[in-house]
This record gives C-alpha cells, sequence and structure tokens, in this order.
DNA sequence: TATGATTTATTCCTGATGGGAATGATCGGC
DNA sequence: GCCGATCATTCCCATCAGGAATAAATCATA
C-alpha cells in the first residue's frame, strides 16, 4: 500500500470529516479509505482518528501527523511539479559530444540557434574526436561520422558529408598531377589516422572500384590539423567538405581525381537507449534533423 | 509500490553509486530496486540515471528529485519519531469524564499524582453526571457508577461504592425512627433520579430482600446536591460513602437501618474498543486500578 | 419504542502486483 | 578474449489492494 496515498486519504479524512466523503473525493471505496487509514495507524502505534459512525474526530496524535503529512504531501506533489513544468520547456544541462572540426565549422549557427530558442538550458558541449562512452559521461546525444561500431546506441542518420581529394597548387608543382588512383602511389599522402584504411583510398568511377595503396609522412586524427598540413603543402590529402570546399572555391586547394568518386561518410546522431529521453536533448535533435541541409548533404 | 520506499531506495542508489549496494543496504533484491526506479521514472515521466552496468549518474532531474526525496523522507521519518517518542512517554491531551461529586471528592489524590507522574499530558477533566458518548467527544476514558448499560465500550470494573441510608438527627427529631424498610413509608425520602429504580428502595438483610416503596418532595440527579438536602434537613436519603462516611463519624448524620444492607453500586471505567488505545489512557487506567482501594471497595 | 437512513468495519473474492531466482546483456579489467 | 560485476528482464508465486456485500452502530424520526 502506498503511504503517500494513505497520508493523501488521511488528509482528506481530516479536512471532509468523514471516510466516505474522502472516498468519493479520491475516487476510490469507502472501504479502501477505511484500510488506508488503518494502516497508518498500525504504522504509527497509535489511533489517529476517535470514529463513531456519524462523527470523526481526530486524536492529538493525528494533528500532530496532520501538519507533517500535509508537509510530505507538498514536498511530493512539489518534486512532481517541477519536474513537470520543467520538462513543458527543456532545462537542465545538455552534454552533447560532437567531433571537433566538424563541430567548430558547421555546427555552431544550429548550436547558437539551439541556445536562442531554449533559454532554460544549459549546453555543455564537449568537443572530441573520440567516441566516447556516452552514459559513462552523462552525455545525452552525440554526432558522429563514419561507419558506426556496433552498440547499443540508438542511431538517427542526419546525412551524409562529401570527402574531396585536395593538393595546394604549390605541392602539386614539378610532381606529375594525378589522373587515376593508381597514380597515388608516386604521392606523399596525409593520412586520417581515425578511418580504418589507413593505408588505402578507395575511389569509385564508371569503370568501377579503384584500391589506391597510400603512404606518407604524415598521420593526424584531426582534420584541422590535415588541412593544415594540406596548405603547408605536405602532400595530398582527403579532406572532409567543410575542410576543402572553401579552400577549392578560391583556388588555394586543387581538386584531384574529380572523375572518381570518394565515399561519403555517414553523419549521425547517437544517444544511449532509455524510455525517457530528456526533452532538452529530444528538441536538439529535432533541431539537428530540422537543420541537417545546412551541414550535410541527404 | 509504495513510493515513500521508492524514493528511499532512489536515494541510496544516488549515494550509494549503484542499485546493488542500495539492494543490500535496504534488504531487498537487486531486481526490486531496478524496478522502484524504473516506477520513480515513470511517476515523473523523466530518466533520474544515466546508468550502465559499472556507473550509476543521477541526470539533472536526478539532482532535483534527490532534494525534495531527501526532504520527503525526513518528513515522514519525523512523523514516526515524533509519534513515537511522544508515546514513550504519554503526551497529548487526556480528555477523562468522571461522575462529578465522586470526583472531586474522592479521585483528586489520584488526578494529583496523574498529573506530577506524566508531566507531558494536558488533562481535560469532564465532571458530568451524564454517560456523555465518549468517541464523539474525543473523551478517551471515563468512570462510571452503577450498572452499565450495555453498548458497545470496554468496561474494566475497579470496585464498589458503599451506600448509607442517612438522616440528620434534626429531622429524626419528633419522629419515629425506622426500624425497618417498611417504616420508610412514613418518611421524606430524598431520591437520586439517575438511578432506575426511583420510586423504591431495595434492602438486604438476613431474613431476605425487602423493597421499600418511597416517596418524598424532592429529585436530584447529583450526589453532593442530595447529600446538602440531607444536612438542610428535609429527609433522608442513601448517600454514596463519600457524602456519608464523614458526616456519619462526626455526628452530624444518623446510619440508619445498620441491620438491612443496601447493595453497593458497581464502579467500573469504560473507554471504546480501539486497536491502539493511546499511552496517556493507558496509564491513567493503569493508575486508577493501582489506587482504586483508596476510593472504592473490591 | 421501532424503523429507517447513514456511516464505518469486516468479510470474501478476484485481479493486480511486488519480490526474488534465474537468465540475459553489457561493460570494464586482466 | 575471458571473467567478474552490474543492471534489465522474465517468470512465478505469495501477497495484497480494491470493491461488493454484509454487519454493526448511531442518530433522527415516526
Amino acid at each position: 500500500m502506498d503511504r503517500i496515498d494513505c497520508l493523501r486519504a488521511f488528509v482528506r479524512c481530516l479536512e471532509g470529516g468523514s471516510f466516505s466523503v474522502a472516498a468519493n473525493e479520491l475516487g476510490i471505496g469507502q472501504p479502501a479509505v477505511s484500510k488506508r487509514i488503518a494502516l497508518l495507524e498500525s504504522e504509527f502505534g497509535t489511533q489517529l482518528f476517535f470514529r463513531t459512525t456519524r462523527k470523526l474526530r481526530p486524536t492529538p496524535e493525528g494533528h500532530r501527523i496532520y501538519d507533517l503529512a500535509r508537509q510530505i504531501l507538498a514536498s511530493f506533489d512539489q518534486a512532481r511539479v517541477n519536474i513537470e513544468e520543467n520538462s513543458l520547456r527543456p532545462s537542465g544541462t545538455l552534454r552533447v559530444s560532437v567531433p571537433s572540426s566538424f563541430g567548430r565549422r558547421y555546427l555552431m549557427p544550429v548550436i547558437a540557434e539551439y541556445v536562442r530558442a531554449y533559454q532554460g538550458v544549459r549546453l555543455d558541449l564537449r568537443f572530441s574526436e573520440r567516441f566516447v562512452n556516452l552514459v559513462e559521461e552523462g552525455v545525452e546525444l552525440a554526432l558522429r561520422i563514419g561507419k558506426l561500431e556496433s552498440s547499443t546506441l540508438v542511431a538517427r542518420r542526419l546525412g551524409t558529408v562529401q570527402r574531396y581529394l585536395v593538393a595546394t597548387p604549390d605541392y602539386l608543382r614539378g610532381r606529375a598531377l594525378p589522373r587515376t588512383p593508381e597514380d597515388l602511389d608516386a604521392h606523399q599522402c596525409i593520412i586520417y589516422s581515425r578511418l580504418s584504411s589507413a593505408s588505402e583510398w578507395i575511389f569509385d568511377s564508371e569503370h568501377g572500384r579503384h584500391v589506391a595503396s597510400i603512404d606518407g609522412p604524415l598521420l593526424v586524427d584531426d582534420a584541422d590539423a590535415m588541412q593544415e598540413a594540406v596548405m603547408q603543402h605536405l602532400g595530398i590529402a582527403i579532406l572532409p567538405e567543410w575542410c576543402a570546399v572553401a579552400g577549392i572555391r578560391s583556388g588555394e586547394l586543387q581538386n584531384l581525381l574529380p572523375d572518381f568518386s570518394i565515399a561519403a561518410l555517414p553523419l549521425h546522431a547517437v544517444y544511449p537507449e532509455t524510455h525517457w529521453m530528456s526533452l532538452r536533448a529530444r528538441s536538439f535533435l529535432d533541431l539537428l534533423i530540422k537543420r541537417s541541409g545546412q551541414f550535410a548533404t541527404s
């Protein structure tokens, strides 16, 4: 028997002056009220009401319990209200994990929009290339680029990220411009170490798949650093679109092997499977989905 | 499921950092804890813990609930403690109904002893000849003299009260001193109206029972008033021992028909049948029983 | 005094549920 | 990759809460 409900019944009895009335107000039968009061009396080891069939009068103990019961019920209801009203408008701290480079360059407009839209939420952005353990660190939502390892997390696909094979004109000067993937064998390749295939790049064309064995002096695990290395004329790299597009457009970077396509990387939002997703996380995810056209191609 | 227990489990989980630990501390199984937390989460419509199998971390909502849960549990435990510690030492207001005259004359020493012994109790003495409705007026204990009407009350016999047939020498002067009950026919009798037999007095002797038809100018429902009437030489009356003894001893009253006995009246303590008799009432009753020799003959 | 109306206590029954054992799944460490 | 620890789930059973019916008590009224 729920003692919260017992206390509620007790309070109604005392205020209403009758078990039957209280039963009606509570939407239960009169025997149930009898039993709840009896349970409280046994719980506290004292009688709470002097009662005949006609009158109900609280004992001194009943009076003392009454005040405390009111207090308890108030606290409990306040807890419920506290949660509920903070659930109508998202609140609390929302911890989100995003890939560093991608996040900084592409996501900030969405972040800004979210922060402005949901004033009650403190957004705790965690930039990281690692795939952190979400639940353990209290991360409710993470963006992940690339193929997902199998896990218990729920994934929501947001789109894909194009990649481009690029180098600077400076680097290319005096070298043979690659015409096919196989030509890359003769080049310095800058390798992104977090992708599984660190020693080969895969290209597709109308003639089929090409696997290029590549090598080079530099492995990095950060897209920004990779771009920086390219800009330093260190070699050829596959850059994600947010690192490559501006440079290609301005001529600082040259898009190589334009007739060969590089598999785009999937972009996912992932989150722990839970019965109760917080509204702040839900609304953030909704915004990501709504704005995904701005930072990914479907 | 008792939500008080759920909150308790929640608090232990948050403090202990583990469902299993909390389960041990609470003396229940781990599945029970799982279910209690799940119930709270459904109750509040939000997740309370980020949880993996290794770590437990409260959500922002969990933190908010925690404070309120502590408060609720504190209130509840305080209610229990409040009652229990006030039950070790009797407390509250004890309302007792006692027959006016008897109470004033015979009971005050016991009353005084009780008040001195149980400082925490406020004693609400209600002097009345009426047989009040105990529960309705919140009377926990009543003393009653005379045959009990059948009722749902519990009766504890404390002893009996002797009665004496008396008159003043002044009244008797110039009249025939009664030698047998039948002689009362020629006398002014003062009648106590609360006893059933208002028109006859019953006497017993070694020769058997005598029923005397009596009459007189005065009916009263108060023993003190009856005594006062006798002292005013208005007639013969049957007085209870607490009204008669002192007068007989001092010679102000004359004890009539000493060879005939008048049925003594039973003295009872009565109280409502209840599962939880308060300690203040219990201790008062115990004291009455212990001291009953002082104001009644067994 | 008897009857009726109202209210609480009790009984009995049924459906719901809380609790635990066993099992499954996941995670972290070695 | 295996093992230990932990939480979730399933299943079963004993228990219990709730309601209908009934009993008991009280008060009002005829």
